[in-house]
DNA sequence: TTTTTTCCTTGACAACTGTCAAGTTCCGGG
DNA sequence: CCCGGAACTTGACAGTTGTCAAGGAAAAAA
């Protein structure tokens, strides 16, 4: 589009030609970004609906159709708006991305001391361990395709990494509010809790009462021990 | 069969008549016996069989064809051997947990030192992540599987204890050669070192050269701290 | 040997899958 | 108003899948 305005000043002969056509130009410009939010916009839709379906069923055994049938599209929608089955899962994992990551920045930003970043940080895992328990099996289910299927890896490693900035900031936050820095790297850190998680949600969806419970007394007693 | 021996026993109106019966029953029990034995071991050659494939494309892209296509036996005979996909599936992740369970036990047994027990377990690690990353991350794979479906919750939950049993062993060691304790419980070690094994063999996978040492390292500083 | 049981092969079936092309509806610009 | 393209629906396609039944071979029993 940038290309065409140019063409367009080079090849007029008039101040008022160049005016009419850089203003049609910018017209066209500004639609095409319309469209290509509305585009992009629907993609999302589509995606949100997508994840039901696949937080469901898993990815091995969600189908384009099923992922249609339990929503107002079509199944014919999401060929229209991704090239093929993996683009439509890879923008669903970068969309669930942006939703997971901020999750306990909240609770980072306004505790004030160590017990009370610790109380809400628990609030917020026991919460989501017991409401989104079907979204987060479904990123262990993608994270371990990742490992099958090269497409997947890329945004996987970026979630993984985002995630463990975010166990980052509470763990940097819990130290500075003992006045100490954390004992372990990122990695480890990230590797720790995330273990944790991974093993209290299969617990949790098998049934067990007290997963939720006995990840939170272990956190409570690990955090003082790594800061 | 103990049922068939007893009857005889108490319609038979002859010793030796009793003695032949029983002979008879045990010949039958024994010939069951030998006949089980086959079946499983039919059923663990084709399973392992089976594994190569899985560990090659991951259980969602894996069909009973092409299982038996990559092996010596025709797609028939693993539905002759097992009663459906599931039970193939389980049947492998069964016999994989005997493998893997006692990898470092050896390394355990044999070091007499920190140092000593430090140094095999990282080697044993390293030789894990590089040759046999295909057949953890089928484990990874099939520990997501669980969180969908309930029918593998039961054995990959007991793997799940077994390899928890086996970092506790490990760290017991580590910390009863420095004349300690560990200092966190069995479950938030394993959730540490699993994590960080995963992590690990997801950018080993993707390519990167420095997972490996990364991971030895990390290991290296974590071993002394948590012990 | 003959018979019976076990073991395995083969082929078929119905269901499901991703993909796509042809057709329909809808909407904004001219 | 109308017309062109965007947005969407529908139906069909070729390929794959789990399952299973019918039959053959091989071994065991008689």
């Amino acid at each position: 589009m940038t290309d065409d305005v140019i063409g367009d000043q080079e090849t007029g002969d008039s101040a008022t030609m160049a005016r009419q056509a850089t203003g049609a130009a910018k017209r066209e410009a500004v639609a095409e970004i319309v469209r290509d939010d509305k585009f992009n916009a629907r993609r999302i839709e589509l995606a949100e609906a997508a994840l039901e379906t696949l937080g469901e069923l898993g990815f091995a055994r969600t189908s384009l159709r099923e992922i249609a049938q339990n929503s107002a599209f079509t199944h014919g929608v999401f060929h229209y708006y991704f090239s093929d089955k993996l683009d439509l899962i890879c923008c669903c994992v970068r969309h669930y991305k942006a939703k997971c990551v901020t999750r306990y920045d909240e609770v980072v930003a306004t505790a004030t001391s160590r017990d009370e970043l610790t109380e809400g940080f628990l609030a917020k895992l026991a919460a989501t361990l017991q409401n989104e328990a079907r979204m987060h099996r479904l990123w262990y289910d993608l994270r371990s395709q990742a490992m099958f299927e090269a497409a997947f890896r890329k945004d996987v490693l970026e979630i993984d990494k985002s995630l463990e900035a975010m166990i980052w900031r509470i763990a940097s936050r819990y130290a500075e509010l003992g006045g100490k820095r954390p004992a372990s790297s990122p990695g480890a850190l990230y590797a720790l809790f995330d273990g944790l998680f991974q093993s209290a949600l299969l617990k949790h969806l098998a049934g067990d009462k007290r997963a939720v419970p006995e990840l939170l007394d272990e956190v409570r007693r690990l955090l003082p021990t790594i800061c």
